[in-house]
RNA sequence: GGCCCGUUCGUCUAUCGGUUAGGACACCAGAUUUUCAUUCUGGUAAGAGGGGUUCGACUCCCCUACGGGCUGCCA
């Protein structure tokens, strides 16, 4: 099979993979995943997981961009080795990369203009052709050379074939005549994106390139400098982009692109990264698993090769099953994360104490960290209880009446839910209607809500005396 | 325009020439439940189209369609 005989492992070294996003906006959600991958496939190998932030492109990289990158994959739980890069900062080193590739015969001085190049990509398009611009400069004397600005061009090969062996894609030919001798060094000495990340990932000591497929074609000509350089090219693996759930290119327009959106909204970071490993990735029939599990199952040849769509519902369930996996402590940290992160005031102590104790029974009833905080209001209010629209209408009169009678009698009992019940059936009974008759207002009394956990959890988590103080408030 | 990549239930996917094409989400029906939810049971639902190769193709090859990418002194 192909996707075998691309592999080329050189299992003597150990497994640097990175993630190198360019600065230009938040952390997408496309580009979460990428690092995810990334990292799973690091971390579950024991290698190392590297950050370079591609700020060659000073009119667009921004620092505010860099820190919601580093916000983003942090919340993510994806840490990295080492200090993050700038490449923009290597810049001195890339120009002496390509100074290099020149002595080595590999890369020429190009002093066309900008001018003189549009001017022939306009007069091909004009005959309704499209050529390659092929510089005039590319085996010209250097006594002809003129003292103006100049570009270095890579000298690539212009018959044969570039091979790039993918371990997603497969074996990709690409015929050296489509490509053109592309520019590694800008006239004013800056590094083009195409030099910058050769010379990094090579310098860097990056093993496996994991990034999106945008980049399969640009495989070919930074191969074409791995060779010029003789430097061992990197095991490839070029993934699908993600996509909006109506299967176009994800854009703003699909609402949530940034990861730290997904936060706002109150997915849990465990949930995400199970949801996010499965798009586009399989491992038999596994679903739900933990990170450590992700870390060991994940691999390369689990890599679908079709764009995945994102599946809110999906998500909403594989976080569902993540908050009632997570243990409390985790839980109650993250969802005080996340009010920081929404917006939100944060719970008093009094708060935290009695959700702590009401989690056992939200936690399984909730997709999302607000739909957790909703199903235990019961435990963040304080009297006295305000009863949203639903349930006040089950506070009628004659309810208020049977809340009466049942309260003394809630005084001198064991608050277990052993003792409670057998007073609450028989109230039900004596007044001749239904348990479900007697829940509803007793929601209202203790939650002000017609949708909560059961009552006898309610009133066990916030205790005898302010479960009867509630229900006085109710039943007059 | 040229080149490259992709295409299995609505969605994420399994399958690596021989399966009643499996699982998950969603959806529908039923059961459990003091509400909602959870849980449980069952169900609907797929190989883009057309040619080959082969005893046999979802799987290999070609063409077409559709989607995406690259084709910048952007990354």
């Amino acid at each position: 099979m192909s996707r075998e005989e691309a592999t080329s492992p050189d299992v003597s070294r150990p497994v640097v993979t990175r993630f190198a996003p360019s600065p230009t906006g938040y952390l997408h959600i496309g580009g979460a995943r990428t690092a995810l991958f990334n990292w799973l496939y690091a971390r579950g190998r024991g290698g190392k997981f590297l950050l370079r932030i591609e700020d060659t492109d000073r009119e667009r990289s921004t620092p505010e961009a860099t820190a919601a990158i580093l916000r983003g994959l942090t919340w993510l739980g994806l840490d990295w080795d080492g200090e993050v890069v700038s490449q923009f900062e290597r810049k001195d080193r890339h120009a002496e990369v390509a100074r290099e590739m020149l002595a080595r015969g590999t890369a020429y001085k190009c002093f066309s203009t900008q001018e003189e190049i549009a001017a022939f990509r306009a007069e091909a398009e004009a005959r309704g052709s499209y050529a390659l611009f092929q510089s005039p400069w590319r085996d010209a004397d250097p006594a002809t050379f003129p003292d103006a600005p100049f570009v270095i061009r890579m000298k690539a090969p212009r018959t044969g074939e570039t091979i790039i062996n993918d371990e997603v894609q497969g074996r990709v030919v690409i015929q050296n005549s489509s490509l053109d001798d592309m520019i590694c060094l800008r006239s004013d000495a800056t590094p083009t994106y195409m030099l910058a990340v050769v010379v990094d990932d090579h310098d860097m000591g990056v093993t496996h390139v994991i990034r999106g497929d945008d980049h399969l074609n640009n495989a070919a000509r930074q191969q074409m400098i791995y060779d010029a350089m003789g430097w061992e090219i990197p095991v490839w693996a070029h993934i699908p982009l993600i996509h909006g759930p109506d299967g176009k290119k994800l854009s703003k327009r699909h609402g949530a692109t940034g990861v730290e959106d997904y936060q706002a909204m109150g997915y849990p970071a465990a949930g995400m990264r199970n949801y996010l490993t499965r798009l586009g990735w399989a491992h038999g029939d596994a679903e739900i698993f933990t990170t450590e599990q992700a870390l060991q199952m994940f691999d390369l040849a689990g890599i679908g090769r079709g764009p995945a769509r994102l599946d809110f519902k999906k998500l909403e369930n594989t976080c569902g099953h993540h908050i009632a996996m997570s243990d409390d402590a985790a839980l109650l940290h993250e969802l005080t994360a996340y009010l920081v992160a929404a917006g939100k005031p944060a719970l008093t102590n009094r708060q935290n104490t009695l959700l702590k104790s009401a989690l056992y029974c939200v936690k399984d009833r909730a997709k999302t960290l607000p739909e957790l905080l909703e199903k235990a209001h019961f435990a963040l209010i304080s009297r006295p209880v305000q009863p949203d629209e639903a349930s006040a209408k089950s506070l009628d009169t004659v309810s208020r009446g049977i809340l009466q009678t049942l309260t003394p009698q809630l005084r001198n009992v064991s608050w277990t839910k052993d003792a409670l019940e057998p007073i609450l059936t028989q109230v039900a009974a004596e007044n001749g209607i239904g348990f479900g008759k007697l829940a509803a207002p007793l929601r209202a009394a203790l939650a002000g809500r017609s949708v909560t956990p059961s009552v006898y959890d309610m009133m066990l988590v916030i205790g005898q005396d302010e479960t009867i103080a509630r229900l006085q408030d109710a039943a007059v």
